[in-house]
RNA sequence: GGGCGGGUAGCUCAGUACGGACAGAGCACCGGCCUCCUAAGUCGGCGGUCGUGGGUUCAAAUCCCACCCCGCCCGCCA
């Protein structure tokens, strides 16, 4: 016997037979609702109900007596998967699973299903697109946007798993003026080719260039704001430029020779924000040395990029340009419709987007989860000089990216969770209340540095990079202290995997709404609950099966008698409810909790009870049965979140 | 001022959507376990006003109200 979901053929069974016993009971009362409960403790069985409490109220008798008298009513000759029903507690009622076929059914059910254990798809598949990461073209990723392609990939994962089509999405923002800045200092170089990384290498020409240029216009404003002796102004310029200032000798400090170079060039030029502002304007109109410059710039970027993303096995399906929507037009056409709405508004030549407006004439409120005396602010959707904004743009993006899908995934920060709003908004407002609802944004807090604050604009940060190199550096020092026998290739392969592991589930692990603050220690956790802690175990129970060199030809599952034995297979068979969780609540940190949770079940049986040595053989081949669902299930899940599971470590 | 997150053991966090049995892990600290299938393991000990105060309920970390603290957002930035 086979089931895709044996926990929830356990369920099953258990809801009719109360549903039975109930009304034999008690004919003339009508539950609506049997929900029934995992107990926390596995002497309280498999699955309880708290009914009685609830039905006391209506009958006026103790809950103890009431559970008593449906235990009593229970036909048992309908069991098949149910061993015990009983009274507990002051009002529980209590289930127990038969072992020796839940053991059966649930170890032949992951073994039969083998890769696709666990993975119960949907009726009706989507296409889905998951936007993820999508940083700037401007300086290499660092540890505080590395959360985002951690967390955007395995949600792409599951919901494949899950039998949705999905598409990768990385949205490059190159119409931006950070992107003008870079491109500004690069050219001023004279276009060299990138030493090292390029995104590293560019990153730092744009932190300078940066610097500089704010430094330029800081001093312009300070002479406007003394012409015209506004104290305060002034006061506060002198902030800032003392800010940068000191940013500028940091960067001096730290890249003396690039740093000279284009101090020297950009002196040279009497007003750099001309210049770059020339550079934006030109490239949004197309213009074609512009368009030259910008892109090749951007795309030495996101090759660093993708190189980086490489390593932790992240890729994707579509690089969408920003640039691109806007010369195909489709911004102009989404302002143009827009512009016919009543919810859009012209102040002193500034388009703006009423937003609450939309909200209350739509009576969206309820709708999109918002309380009653929540204002949305209004958003700018054209500037003064007739530019678009961000987010204008990327209504354009979302309408373009619903062509090609049913529903979006968007991850993005929780500092844009207004911009997204108001985007949500606007589809409403456009009459695209469909998509409107099919569209999710993916909130996630930061990654913060302890002491100092991380700043990508003043070069302050850690690159993902860094944190990859120092891992797998930290997890070869690990291999070669705990299994100095192995070959150095052997070594080096272990390092890796278990090195961006360890990254990968530090960063999925802890919700995404809480801040994570970034220390080595916690991000290169070799020990429990981490990555390694799961692939050690994975290859534990390889090794077991490889020392055994036989299948298990006579498993006795009616053997499996010992409590460790019975809470594996109860994780096992609650993997599949688990994934479905995971993946409509768009909670990949459960996998991860999950694998970490079977894990140490397992090395409590494996230090506990001999598998191979088992007598009898019957008992042997149980465990190795077990041992083998073990391993599948592991590696199924880590399979989930981007994690290798090796055979040998 | 308004909105959105967060506040659970010394530290880092599960658990809150859908209220249920004594609130769980890891780290740190203390003490055991490798002639036995991988010790990145395992066993035991230590550790809690679940931010505060009220309310609803047979039952509240979980729901409701008020307040306090931390972060983010409220831009003709992205």
């Amino acid at each position: 016997m086979v089931s895709e979901n044996p926990f929830a053929a356990l369920q099953t069974e258990v809801q009719n037979v109360l549903e039975k016993a109930l009304k034999k009971a008690f004919p003339a009362i009508l539950v609506r609702d049997l929900a029934l409960e995992k107990p926390p403790n596995p002497e309280f069985g498999q699955l309880a109900s708290s009914l009685c409490f609830e039905l006391a109220k209506q009958i006026g008798e103790k809950p103890i007596a009431l559970a008593k008298r449906i235990v009593k009513a229970v036909n048992k000759s309908e069991f098949s998967l149910i061993e015990t029903a009983a009274p507990a507690g002051s009002g529980y009622i209590n289930f127990h699973a038969n072992f020796a076929r839940f053991s059966a059914l649930t170890i032949n059910s992951a073994s039969q299903l083998g890769t696709e254990y666990g993975f119960i798809k949907v009726a009706k598949p989507l296409k889905i697109i998951v936007e993820h990461t999508s940083a700037n073209p401007l300086h290499p990723l660092h540890i505080g946007q590395a959360r985002n392609p951690m967390l955007g990939d395995a949600l792409a994962r599951m919901f494949k798993a899950r039998g949705h089509e999905v598409f990768r999405h990385y949205y490059i923002d190159d119409v931006g003026r950070q992107t003008s800045v870079i491109t500004y200092g690069y050219e001023k170089l004279g276009q060299p080719k990138p030493e090292g990384k390029p995104d590293h290498f560019l990153g730092k020409i744009y932190t300078i260039t940066s610097c500089l240029v704010e430094i330029n216009r800081l001093k312009k404003e300070l002479e406007r704001a003394k012409a015209l002796k506004a104290d305060e102004e002034v006061t506060k310029i002198n902030r800032e430029l003392d800010d940068w200032v000191s940013v500028a000798a940091e960067l001096k400090d730290r890249f003396p020779e690039l740093f000279e170079n284009l101090l020297e060039k950009i002196s040279k030029d009497k007003n750099p924000e001309d210049a770059i502002n020339k550079l934006n304007r030109g490239y949004e109109e197309g213009n074609a040395k512009a368009k030259r410059l910008i892109r090749k710039v951007s795309e030495l970027c996101l090759q660093g990029f993708k190189d980086t993303l490489s390593r932790v096995d992240v890729f994707y399906d579509s690089w969408d340009w920003e640039s691109d929507l806007v010369w195909s037009n489709r911004v102009a056409e989404v302002l143009q419709r827009l512009k016919t709405m009543p919810y859009v508004f012209s102040l002193g030549g500034v388009l703006e987007f009423d937003a609450e407006k939309v909200l209350r004439e739509l009576d969206l409120r309820k709708k999109l989860g918002l309380k009653e005396d929540h204002e949305v602010s209004p958003l700018t959707l054209v500037r003064a000089d007739g530019t678009t904004l961000y987010t204008t743009r990327d209504i354009a993006y979302t309408l373009w990216k619903f062509e090609k899908a049913d529903r979006l995934v968007n991850v993005i920060g929780m500092e844009q969770t207004l911009a997204q709003l108001q985007l949500k908004i606007a589809l409403h407002a456009l009459g695209y209340g469909k998509h409107a609802d099919n569209f999710f944004h993916f909130a996630y807090n930061l990654v913060t540095l302890p002491g100092y604050k991380m700043s990508s604009r003043r070069g302050r940060f850690i690159t993902f990079d860094e944190v990859m190199d120092e891992a797998v550096k930290r997890a070869y020092e690990e291999v070669s202290k705990r299994s100095p026998q192995l070959s150095e290739k052997e070594k080096q392969e272990i390092a890796d995997f278990v090195g961006i592991g360890a990254v990968r589930y530090a960063l999925v692990e802890v919700d995404p709404s809480k801040p994570v603050e970034f220390t080595w220690d916690r991000v290169l956790n070799f020990e429990k609950n981490s990555a390694p802690y799961i692939q050690y175990t994975h290859a534990r129970a390889c090794s077991i099966l490889r020392k055994a060199a036989r299948k298990p030809k006579k498993p006795a599952y009616e053997l499996l008698g010992e409590k460790l034995e019975h809470e594996i297979i109860l994780a096992l068979a609650i993997f599949p409810d688990t994934f479905i969780e995971a993946s409509e609540f768009l909670k990949p940190s459960l996998i991860a909790d999950f694998a970490n949770a079977v894990s140490d079940k397992f090395n409590t049986f494996y230090n506990a009870l001999p598998v191979i040595k088992a007598e009898p053989q019957g008992l042997s081949d149980a465990r190795l049965a077990l041992t083998d669902a073990v391993r599948l299930v592991l590696r199924n899940a880590l399979n989930l979140i981007g994690i290798f599971a090796p055979e040998k470590m």
